[in-house]
DNA sequence: CTGAAAGCGCTAACAA
DNA sequence: TTGTTAGCGCTTTCAG
């Protein structure tokens, strides 16, 4: 069964590597000098209407496609960007990556990515790394430190999603205004006493939710309940069902997503009924955030905006542009499913 | 509120750009010529000794950095592979591409990542242009046609995951085990007419599938419906829903988890029972397809794996190594979980 | 074993 | 407007 073959590997195309063709070859076929073919492709109008027009048509024949590598050596700029997630297989990235592909790729840059595997050490080394090869790098809720970052951007312009870092240029969405509105969501619901699931104690983004989460409820006389924080996977979610249980409320919050949808399997389980007896709000509104049963209510982040705006105010100062202001909206906002409701008594 | 802004633009760092070390200096501080600085960093032994120590020792206080694009530009080769997909946000390429980005790092080599957004115009564009400055070009479930792919494959080493491309190298996994154990499995629990709700026509693996599920199912005597194809998305699923309903099937398959999770939703919300009323089978098991209730049942691709042989046996062929031959166990597997059960009578 | 020198493909003064 | 001429930082013969 040949066609089951894990691998068929057929060596036919002799790797012809296509000997590339260079401005030289395109400045023989029109008749002109290398460095006027550099003009003509480079910055339209520095050169003469009808010898740009042979230009241009011979680089079409020929088929010329500039070295990226050796346009870099003497300008400096590579029109690379890099982008460092700590996790590709965190659905929470996804919509930042996808976001910031498009604002590089419409800026013309092409996109390096690479991940750390939720190692501090590693992201550093390989930020670092890749920093020879970019013109710009983007930090996706970094696990590294503010020190590293600083140091970082340093050598050359940086910018960070999810996470604000001092002297750093950070794009950080209004987690506020989401809270608000599932607070207030709860309240109308008759919960007054509810729990937190937090996340990982050294995530930047984790303390700032269980932060302003402490304060809105304070701000809206409820009963905030804060259990032991867990690792931001469905499995740390299923840990905590247990304090989730036995600590009285009627309504819990995740720290993000992966947790909620744990917790949420657990409890029902247990036979806990969802939102009957508990209501769950998770936080980012993932990939499969709605697949659940009941599907997850939770608090959703605009990622691929950030992603978005983030790499284009990279892009910004990179190119010396000014760096967008802050008319942005990121807003974080509540989306209501089916896993909560009204408090039970 | 000024932690709430969506963008803080600090310009401290006013740039520096750190005037990168070269090879000059570190030979200056060396007291050597540059080239055996060069020959000192790059072929270890081809260097007295002692004089290699006293060279590294300087790169060492220099924080001296080979600069990838100088040195790619005399040898040719950039240490940067490239890797295509359809879809970022397609949870069939997490694991593709992690197992790429991991294959492609342990080799010291930089992966660039790309999508298409499903078209394949552009796939084949951004994989043209792409190939500029890469060693080697991935293919990830390509949606471009043959020609244009042995096109690329005549630039540049090449290779395809996911897909059967005559005279390119390319990494498939063994679709056929899966399904058997799946339409065992039904049989096993009394389905002897199952629906198949097929993906887009135009995709190579949607195909196949559908070609070994029918070769499958006659040769298990089970009567197989193949309805008509949707997009491999949820709500492609669920726009399935009547015609599976209306099938008599006791069992369906689709052509992916997606689809799958899609017609779950729709079937449950029509008031029919999973899976006491219909079983349903996946494709992947993509992230989340355990969010589910019930849990989805699916055959499990080796994505991972797929990625990571399928890089590891390009960067063989671009650094000249063997090519490894088929010793994988890229076999996909039945995973059992809730949404199969005994045929309805 | 090491230095000298040429050149990868492109850009950017400086001339003409 | 176009051609000439240096490099960018590194590798790699070729001598010594």
């Amino acid at each position: 069964m040949a066609d089951d073959t894990a691998v068929d590997a057929l060596g036919e195309g002799d790797a012809t590597p296509t000997e590339s063709v260079t401005i030289y070859d395109v400045a023989k076929l029109a008749g002109v000098n290398p460095s006027t073919v550099s003009r003509a492709l480079n910055r339209p109008g520095r050169v003469n209407a009808v010898t740009e027009r042979r230009i241009r048509a011979a680089a079409e024949t020929l088929n010329y496609q500039v070295n990226p590598m050796a346009r870099a050596l003497p300008t400096g700029r590579t029109s690379i960007v890099g982008l460092v997630v700590s996790d590709i297989t965190n659905p929470v990235f996804f919509d930042v990556i996808r976001g910031a592909e498009a604002a590089a790729t419409s800026a013309g840059y092409t996109l390096v990515l690479t991940e750390s595997e939720e190692s501090d050490e590693r992201e550093y080394e390989r930020a670092q790394r890749m920093l020879r090869m970019v013109d710009g790098l983007l930090l996706a809720t970094p696990r590294m430190s503010d020190e590293q970052i600083t140091a970082l951007a340093r050598q050359k312009p940086v910018a960070v999603v999810n996470r604000l870092v001092d002297d750093v240029l950070s794009v950080v969405p209004d987690v506020q205004h989401g809270i608000a509105e599932a607070v207030r969501h709860l309240r109308s619901h008759g919960h007054s006493r509810i729990a937190y699931v937090p996340g990982p104690a050294l995530s930047w983004m984790a303390r700032r939710r269980g932060e302003l989460l402490a304060q809105r409820c304070e701000w809206a006389h409820i009963e905030l309940v804060t259990l032991e924080p867990v690792a931001p996977t469905v499995v740390g979610g299923r840990s905590a069902a247990v304090a989730v249980r036995d600590s009285g409320a009627t309504a819990v919050f995740a720290y993000n997503d992966l947790i909620a949808i744990g917790l949420m399997q657990e409890l029902v389980e247990t036979g806990i009924r969802i939102p009957a007896d508990i209501s769950v709000v998770g936080f980012d509104d993932i990939f499969g955030a709605d697949f659940t049963s009941p599907a997850l209510t939770t608090v959703k982040s605009p990622l691929r905006e950030g992603g978005d705006h983030a790499m284009a105010a990279l892009l910004a100062r990179v190119t010396g542009d000014e760096v967008p202001g802050d008319g942005f909206d990121l807003a974080t906002t509540l989306v209501v499913r089916g896993s909560t409701g009204p408090a039970a008594r």
